[in-house]
DNA sequence: GTAATTTTCAAACAATTGTTTAAATTGATT
DNA sequence: AATCAATTTAAACAATTGTTTGAAAATTAC
């Protein structure tokens, strides 16, 4: 098998594959793990259903490889930009505005980044952490486990003095937020009739840090 | 047909409908409407698949009519708190965190009132927003279009200098906050590793009021 | 260029799904 | 008690699912 980082030099192999992943990532982000067939991803990814499962040996498998892939670089950028943050700071504690936009910056710009619709990796991120199937379930816990320690480290640090539960409480809250904010931009067109334009990530993400950070300051004086 | 609202005097029949409708709210709250079988709901509601389909006509009228039966509630409550307010102001402007009380308690009650687990009502109500089935957004705008339209005419006279599309935005996220953090509790017990009390919804629901209040309120400044 | 390996493909498989059918049972009405 | 409609049941149905199989095709290695 050779691998290569050049998707020019790719192998048809490779390509298969790609195809594959990213047929799932879009049928996967409309319809979740369940209304997903093997047969409409290969159809889509034109090739065969059984090369699906050369590739990735089973359904939950080449879904699991998807949502790797596709959240792992995300959560990179985020431990990246809380590290920029703590250097930038020079040992002095952060401010929730910066810890809020570690979490949410790198989100929105690989979203604008996405060669799908906007709305297709948000709907993707956001359904990965609802969806019923355990091994789904499975994989956030342990991909989001250390990345959510890490904040919490940050901001404790920030708030020394707030009961570490009251941190817990609205850093939950933040990230519901955040999720559910990305992954029901449907609803925002459906209701505001044209009032608000859902396509425009980058405006969504800067007010969602405004309401989030504002939320979690006036929440943890409680 | 003896239709009676006295469970007491409940015919065979509608004990049958009732047994069906419960199970099928735990199932579909904990794995959605594709991971739902009639046979299994049947199979909880001692009795047969086909007394489902009697009933029901099929799995997607049993699911509507399921969500139909508990949202439906939740949002005239919604409305009752919304009147009342308006009552107690005598004319003058609500308050934003008496506006995002009425969206709130009413849900925060009806979830300590489930005989369910204090978690299935909330995953319910977060389920019908998230899931793909496009029979189940289709009663998602019915139910909730015009309960949004109330609660932005309200958010508008209470902030009459700030721009429409702002209302929208921040209302967005509030709904979004909401969702995501009953939906997904299970994160707040998984990672705060004890710490939090996610049972005790109550004390959520007060701490999300203050969260979701103070966001909207500094989002619509910008 | 040939052999060996990797990759693709069509077809069949077993299991599960929602749905339908028709007979049996129940409960109310006369 | 008999009749009739409403309700429940077991069984079968047709369609769809993920998975497996074995042969063809393409790629790689010699």
């Amino acid at each position: 098998m050779s691998s290569s980082i050049n998707p020019a030099q790719a192998s048809r192999s490779e390509k298969t594959r790609e195809r594959l992943i990213r047929t799932t990532e879009r049928l996967f982000a409309n319809r979740g793990f369940g209304g997903l067939t093997l047969r409409e991803v290969a159809l889509h990814s034109q090739t065969n259903i059984a090369s699906a499962h050369y590739h990735f040996g089973s359904k939950e498998a080449m879904v699991l490889e998807m949502l790797k892939s596709r959240i792992k670089p995300i959560n990179e950028k985020r431990m990246e930009y809380l590290e920029r943050a703590r250097q930038k700071a020079k040992g002095q504690p952060l401010s929730t505005k910066s810890i809020i936009e570690a979490l949410l910056l790198p989100i929105g710009e690989e979203i604008s980044k996405s060669s799908h619709s906007r709305k297709t990796l948000a709907q993707l991120v956001a359904r990965s952490f609802t969806e019923p199937e355990s091994f789904i379930q499975k994989m956030h816990r342990r991909f989001f486990g250390e990345l959510c320690e890490n904040f919490v480290k940050e901001l404790k640090r920030s708030h020394p003095y707030v009961k570490e539960s009251e941190i817990y409480w609205n850093l939950h809250f933040a990230i519901s937020s955040m999720l559910g904010a990305l992954a029901q931009q449907r609803r925002l067109s459906d209701f505001s009739g044209g009032r608000c334009d859902d396509e425009d990530t980058h405006a969504m993400v800067e007010r969602l840090i405004v309401f989030i950070s504002s939320g979690f300051e006036e929440g943890i004086k409680s």
